[in-house]
DNA sequence: GTAATAGTGTCTGTGAGACAGTATCGT
DNA sequence: ACGATACTGTCTCACAGACACTATTAC
């Protein structure tokens, strides 16, 4: 069988999320190359023969962000093939997210003139290069989407955390407030969300709070619902 | 800049799923060549150069399964590309699921011993050939978890239908049984998920039921679950 | 009338949201 | 003492599940 599809090039795109600050924020890069030279854009690279699809974003992430695989959760979420997508010629991407905790400064990598992170918020003000505005967006609705019915939350965190922490990733990831007494109750009893450590940070102003790490569990059952929205 | 990936060659894989006889059944074809001469196979078929990802998915939807775009619900579900899923190169598949109401047999394409639709239930004792089994495996979760939070529902049925129609789509695809008032309740009260025809159906043994349209809403608030299993 | 299917009412338990109250720290 | 942060109790409303009841057809 021939392939009508062998000048197709295949790559992935990484959308690197972390908190910095209490503001959910993306990893981007400028491009030191044409098309879309001096633009940012999301860290990306073409998947080499012998990878698997992980594989190459892991490699991305090392190679653009320095960041080991044991330090993020990746996660596909979708694939963007448009015909004209990339001007160079027909480029299919995978996206892949990657949530961690406090991810450290990015140093320079090849082909890239700069590299830093950028708040969600701040991100209106400019344009990204090719189609990657709207593969960001799909990810954050997706990662905010993941929040109400996983325990997601947890791998914006360092192993040890409070639960006013663990209420400051839904409340800066949805860009909400919620009610902390409430959101204390529905954390402590959902089933395989959280470990008790039994015992406490230290104190900053106030009743030192209880330290939790991430539980057994994968799904919240029932979800915590952006209800009030 | 020079691809390190020009070997790579895109497909896209179709889960075309219906209700036959109150069954989840999953369109396959028997392959007609090697690799995996004779084993059944999700119908599918390479990307072609200026195509994007869903009109690749549409054209192999008119060719191997004979179905024109207005008759389903076309959605992207995940990209597979493990290295040796294809024994005779790198192969790329971008997974399509395609929901319909009452899809009419297919009729054999090219490359295509035979096609025909089979039950979920049914699959459990052959094998697929590739990696399908995971793609089916996986686009059938997303289709279970998104009758939830999803209008998707209506996509099985005509464009008029019952309450105990939609119901019977719950019920098949999940693979539960639901009570009948506490359901009829439900989806006549969230807002969007129906249009009221205000007409009824011709009585097959009972009291008349009323004729439903899909309205205009896409997400399901609150969801619709599936908690009692 | 009975059987069958459609649709409603009613009760009960669970849980979310509002918000008041208690606990434990630093100063 | 007081302010600040961490938790817990209580009330109310909404809704899911169980299930009894009424409605409308065919026979």
């Amino acid at each position: 069988m021939v392939s009508p599809a062998e000048d197709i090039r295949v790559a992935v795109d990484l959308i690197v999320l972390t908190l910095r600050e209490d503001a959910l924020s993306v990893l981007l890069v400028q491009r030191d190359d044409e098309p879309h030279r001096g633009a940012w854009a999301l860290p990306g690279g073409f998947v080499e023969l012998q990878e698997d699809l992980d594989e190459a974003a892991y490699r991305v992430l090392a190679d653009e962000a320095s960041l080991g695989s044991g330090a993020v959760h990746l996660e596909q979420v979708r694939t963007f093939g448009a015909p004209h997508r990339d001007p160079r010629g027909r480029v299919i991407s995978v996206a892949f997210m990657a949530l961690g905790a406090d991810l450290p400064d990015p140093r320079r990598g090849d082909d890239v003139a700069d590299a830093r992170w950028w708040a969600i918020d701040e991100l209106a003000a400019i344009d990204l290069a090719f189609d990657h505005a709207d593969v960001l967006a799909c990810s954050i609705e997706r990662a905010r989407a993941k929040l109400e019915y996983t325990t997601l939350a947890v791998t914006f965190l360092p192993q040890e955390f409070t639960i006013s922490q663990l209420r400051g990733v839904y409340e800066s990831v949805w860009g909400t407030t919620l009610d902390a007494g409430n959101f204390h109750r529905k954390a402590t009893r959902t089933e395989g969300f959280l470990l008790d450590l039994e015992k406490h940070a230290a104190p900053t102003g106030g009743r030192p709070a209880r330290l939790y790490a991430a539980g057994p569990g994968t799904s919240l059952v029932p979800p915590l619902l952006r209800s009030g929205d």
